[in-house]
DNA sequence: TTCTTACGTAAGCATTCGCTTACACTCCAA
DNA sequence: TTGGAGTGTAAGCGAATGCTTACGTAAGAA
């Protein structure tokens, strides 16, 4: 079931979506008109996806369907990616800080 | 480039074969015995594809191969996503403590 | 050298994916 | 009540994906 998430974030289009509607409430055709080089439509089934994999909310205002990101979901994909990968949330927090500070 | 490895982590059956090698070191016949309902080539495609996303290291012993999860790499991909879900490794955290508390 | 084990890879196939075009529906304003 | 704006959906298509079978190759064992 968190597989359909993850397949979800894969696809670089729906993670731009995602980041658009973590910043704040849009109504789909504004969505669709950050992407110049696709169709509405595209953006309406990527939408699908997205709310499908319950990443996305949707709020219905007269004609229009605004979305937004489903922090609870994504916090609780993150959580599974987390212990999925190394059994254990210190550890791997360990290994991001120490990541981050070689980055430096 | 970050694509790839999102990519291969959307497939179960790659997040199991990453799960084993890191738990230990394990060469491609082993791995492949773990799963009984598909075919040892099928898994050494997937671990073709996890070669090529990084995400695991390959060292060679005579006949074998040893794989072995590339925990750099899942630390880089780890902190892309952090930065790519909510801009911050700690907002995140606070929205993934604050779910785990949640939970119990 | 000649098997055998341990692997990657090529070819082919069914399924899934992302896209486009075309259409249907729901609001709301005129 | 008619029309346009906003949106999901069906159909179809080319490309990618995951799988199988078959084959190729490198490294010991016999």
């Amino acid at each position: 079931m968190m597989d359909i998430a993850l397949k979800a974030i894969a696809d670089p289009r729906r993670r731009e979506i995602l980041r658009l509607v973590s910043l704040s409430e849009l109504p789909a055709t504004d969505i669709a008109s950050h992407f110049s080089d696709v169709s509405r439509s595209a953006i309406s089934q990527h939408l699908g996806v997205l709310r499908s994999a319950n990443l996305v909310r949707e709020r219905r205002d007269g004609n229009r369907r605004l979305y937004r990101v489903n922090d609870e979901e994504m916090a609780r994909l993150r959580i599974f990616l987390d212990q999925y990968w190394s059994g254990g949330l210190d550890r791997l927090k360990t290994a991001a800080e120490a990541a981050e500070k070689r980055k430096k």
